[in-house]
RNA sequence: GCGCCCGUAGCUCAGCUGGAUAGAGCGUCGGACUUCUAAUCCGAGGGUCGCAGGUUCGAGUCCUGCCGGGCGCGCCA
């Protein structure tokens, strides 16, 4: 019996204590909440229902449980239902309905945890879109891990993805970009407002080295060069460092193609033309104050060219004409400012910024070597990289160790600690988990146990870790839920290290395998299905993180 | 000054969108391997949930005001 048959069963319940005449309610609830009680004394599962709907039944909270419960208890599945505090009422399943569960989700595999709430839903989901001035830094890096996330837990909930990179090859970045190529291939200081780093002596040889002629030629058309050639190599070994990290866009798109189609221009028009622009002191200015912006925005500048906005503008169109009812923007705090013009740009549109557009903010990212931080030097240019990180922790850890927060927390990242091949390193709890699991199934093959199959008797497993682990089990396909409609993905690690844990506690306490020359029994059969069933529900999670399920460590 | 985020155990962080006695990992101390991976497990200790009010049967969670920290506030992108 799973958290949401169990819900049903007491909506079940509650109406027909409202049919038979027990009860007197204007509508049984929708949803009926169904929690895992902390305490174990507390049962299985616990609902506060009764407490919720008393004023409207005109009971008092624990009468009110108290028919419930009375009713419930002679439920399918239901082994105890009892009031406990306030009006809560706390549930015992039967252990046979429970252990059922195992057989559902090795049946299901890798759709466990899948569903189809979001489906029809398209989504744009935009993510790191850093420009090709250098490497990608470590926050870009942090929005690569949770982005790839976040893209993969909409899909399990059943949306249509899109997971698109934004970038700008053209313009005063791009400008600074190329003129400090070109003056790093001079054996020049980079200008006072270029970029310093070392990767840009790099480029800078690697441009010269492609085109050889490039020091003939007067500086206009050098730069030119630095700038095409110098893009390029930049943004390749950008797309070669997400691809090794495990992510991969399904579009790149250039801010420049928006100028070029002509799409900036029509954005343009059709704000003129949407009611929350004005013409003040000749230039064209968006009323994002309408959205609680600080101020209004310049959209075209007074000598006739539009701003960023406008390209903003023209892109939200393009993504909106590309049939994603969902523009979803991940953006780093440093660019908080930026929603309520976007908001208000939606807006203009006439569209809803709260249906159509949804922008996410996430915090920085600080890391810790020996304890004390590494701190980036950004006047030499030394910035910390995404092949920093994963040269330091792997590629796992790294992943691991970004999606873990939740979004609006600033984190820190202690290298030593994350480099670890060690039970401190969260990640490496979960991963052995997995290792382990796997391994049981291995060994029980050799040994020619298989998990039970047609023959299974669920209420065997009905030991109290067994019950622990399947309730755990049960828990994930609403922390995928939930993941999803906050989309949170952190929630998935936090899920999965408790579940590692309960693993952990059940492997301690109940042998799996025959030992010896011990005749394989039901019971090592049933607790082989859990095996499978817990390997199937840690893989699947891991991979929802884009985080490897080992078979061995 | 204004806006967004954060403040929970010594440290790093969760807390199921208002529920029962506030949790986990690490660190500290003490235990458990002749047999499925000890990269594990068990136990102990550790808290004015930044502060002060408010909302209600009930607040770490919601509202208001302070305090502290991070990040922003261009006719730059």
């Amino acid at each position: 019996m799973t958290p949401e048959q169990l819900s049903q069963t007491i909506r079940d319940t509650l109406a027909e204590l409202v049919r038979s005449g027990d009860l007197t309610l204007p509508a049984v609830p929708e949803r009926v909440k169904v929690e895992r009680p902390k305490v174990k004394e507390h049962g299985d599962y616990a609902t506060n229902v009764a407490l919720q709907l008393a004023k409207q039944a005109g009971l008092p909270p624990r009468e009110l449980a108290q028919r419930l419960a009375d009713r419930l208890a002679d439920a399918d599945g239901v082994k105890a239902a009892e009031v406990a505090g306030p009006g809560f009422l706390n549930v015992r399943v039967e252990a046979a309905a429970q252990g059922e569960l195992a057989r559902e989700i090795v049946r299901a595999g890798t759709a466990y945890g899948t569903s189809r709430s979001l489906s029809g839903e398209r989504v744009n989901l935009e993510f790191v879109s850093a420009n090709p001035t250098g490497p990608l830094t470590l926050a870009s890096t942090r929005w690569a891990a949770v982005g790839d996330a976040q893209a993969r837990v909409l899909a399990a909930a059943g949306a249509d993805v899109t997971r698109e990179y934004y970038f700008n090859d053209h313009g005063a970045q791009i400008d600074r970009f190329s003129r400090s190529l070109l003056a790093r291939s001079r054996g020049e200081d980079v200008p006072e407002d270029g970029y310093p780093g070392a990767y840009i002596e790099e480029i800078a040889q690697q441009v010269v080295g492609a085109r050889p002629d490039v020091k003939g030629l007067p500086d206009d058309d050098a730069q030119e060069v630095f700038r095409a050639e110098g893009v390029g190599l930049m943004f390749d070994e950008i797309k070669r460092s997400l691809h090794d990290f495990g992510v991969d866009f399904d579009v790149y798109f250039s801010e420049r193609d928006l100028h070029d189609s002509g799409e900036v221009d029509e954005a343009v028009e059709r704000l003129r033309g949407g009611g929350l622009t004005y013409e003040s002191e000749g230039a064209l200015w968006l009323r994002s104050t309408e959205y609680d912006d600080d101020r209004d925005r310049v959209l075209v500048r007074r000598d006739g060219r539009p701003t960023y906005i406008c390209a903003d503008a023209a892109y939200y169109l393009d993504k909106r004409g590309r049939g994603f009812d969902r523009v979803v923007i991940l953006l780093g705090a440093d660019h908080h400012g930026y929603i309520n013009r976007y908001r208000a740009l939606a807006a203009a549109f006439g569209d809803d910024p709260d249906r159509n557009l949804e922008m996410i903010i996430g915090q920085m990212v600080n890391l810790l070597r020996e304890g004390r931080p590494v701190r980036m030097s950004k006047r030499a240019g030394d910035v910390l990289t995404m092949e920093d990180l994963v040269e330091a922790i792997g590629i796992d850890a790294a992943r691991y160790a970004l999606t873990r927060y939740s979004m609006d927390s600033t984190i820190e990242i202690d290298l030593d600690l994350w480099a670890k091949q060690a039970n401190d390193n969260p990640v490496f709890y979960v991963q052995y988990a997995h290792a382990r699991l796997a391994s049981i199934l291995r060994n029980a093959a050799d040994l020619g146990v298989a998990p039970a199959g047609d023959e299974f008797d669920p209420g065997l497993l009905s030991h109290e870790r067994e019950g622990d682990l399947l309730r755990a089990l049960g828990e994930y396909p609403r922390v995928v839920q939930q993941a999803a409609d906050l989309r949170e993905p952190h929630r998935i690690a936090r899920y999965l290290e408790d579940t590692a844990a309960t693993f952990h506690k059940f492997y301690d306490e109940c042998r799996v395998l025959p030992r010896g020359d011990e005749e394989p029994t039901p019971l090592h059969a049933a607790r082989l299905l859990l095996v499978e069933a817990t390997r199937v529900v840690v893989a699947n999670g891991l991979g929802l993180l884009g985080v490897h399920a080992p078979e061995r460590m």
